[in-house]
DNA sequence: GCCGTACTTTACGCGCCGGTAGATAAGGCG
DNA sequence: CGCCTTATCTACCGGCGCGTAAAGTACGGC
């Protein structure tokens, strides 16, 4: 993780080689510090480059840290997405798929995940990463505008909350890697089944009836 | 609001009144441009002062920034724990009238809400978000700990799912505040139904069942 | 009307960091 | 074995923004 696979300081690489390096190396910096508080020097230094390899490789501090963005990005969406399957099974079924994938990213990518969802909110990258959130909470949309059988904009609202709900789930069990499981299962596998046991008889009652249990009244309007 | 109270530069006020005005606009500012992004000239601006007297007042931009985020933390707080009201009564009343308190703090604090959590999740001040996350999450684990009848261990995930589920709900509305509501209901209290509808019969099934629905594998196991 | 002081204007030091220019070596190729 | 391409380094510049110092100005109590 710290060390850098060359310890001599001059080695020659393959271009793209070096650039995955310092891509790798800023993913780590910018999830440690977040992006004003990582500076250059640091991504060179966790790379083994000198400085300005990274710019060689990864141009200015935004474009490094845009380039971080969409890669993580599309490492995740890419994952939650195959998971998920195509639609024609049952909705909930596919749902807890794309959990399991989801949560399982997390443990194997956790400093993307942190640099996309703790470090990139302010600043000019917020719409990079209004850009994932949406894609994710589209393809969630689409899953319960599905299982639901209601317009699109009707479920858009539940996709936030939905996603909001395994981002606290998340949160807390990346503070607390240990709390969830009993040893023998696998992590993921459980949180997706813990947020499914708090999400999904409500899902299951909006599909019934249009709202569900003491929230009776005019909620789901589908008035934009 | 961004009119400072006296246009004529100079005037002699009480300490606590310009300590409140500063505070006033280091929220806004921060809220806007971010920690990095704001300078202690924009908030002086913003204020009608000039920046010495930000330093009179708010001391450095941290201790600035950790004023903001203590005094909004509070107020948020606040309002959420008188709401929820004395145990004794439904949990799920309790935490629909606390849903609803939260929401409405969104409405009239925007600024207050988006310095804590969009702004401050990074830098030194980590730790001082998480302090206001987890005293929200741990009455919310209180809450179901005392409706489910488990213990506060099992129930703390699932009070960041649910403290999640809320963030995820604000921040969608947050983006498109006229996307709820039929425009006769009050908006937070149409939020805190719609979140309900989704973790409502998720509760219930939790507190009679020890696991619902699709989930019925060792999901919560009540190890550490 | 006069002093204390809250406040302003102005100017500056200093450290940090993004970004670059010019020197250097590595290694394939003849 | 020497040469040329180019990947890489050392060293540096400039700007920005925090934080403060110094000197002047008007408000409001006595």
């Amino acid at each position: 993780m710290t060390s850098e696979t060359s310890r001599p300081g001059r080695q020659r690489l393959a271009p793209e080689v070096r650039r995955r390096q310092v891509l790798d190396a800023a993913v780590a910096v910018f999830s440690e510090e977040g992006f004003h508080g990582a500076s250059m020097d640091a991504v060179a230094a966790r790379a083994g480059v000198s400085k300005p390899l990274v710019y060689v490789h990864g141009g200015s501090k935004d474009e490094l840290f845009a380039a971080c963005l969409h890669r993580e990005a599309d490492r995740l969406l890419d994952a939650v997405q195959s998971a998920a399957g195509a639609p024609g099974e049952a909705p909930l079924v596919r749902l807890r798929r794309a959990l399991r994938a989801f949560f399982h990213a997390l443990t194997t990518q956790r400093a993307g995940w942190t640099v996309l969802y703790r470090q990139a909110s302010t600043g000019p990258f917020a719409g990079e990463v209004d850009a994932l959130r949406r894609r994710i909470v589209e393809e969630a949309a689409d899953l319960m505008a599905d299982g639901l059988g209601v317009p699109r904009a009707v479920a858009l609202p539940y996709a936030h909350t939905l996603v909001g709900a395994a981002e606290g789930l998340a949160d807390w069990w990346l503070g607390d890697p240990d709390a969830a499981g009993d040893g023998v299962a696998e992590p993921a596998d459980v949180l997706a089944d813990m947020l499914l046991a708090v999400v999904g008889p409500g899902i299951e009652a909006l599909t019934n009836g249009s709202s569900g249990s003491i929230a009776s009244s005019s909620s789901v309007s589908g008035e934009r």
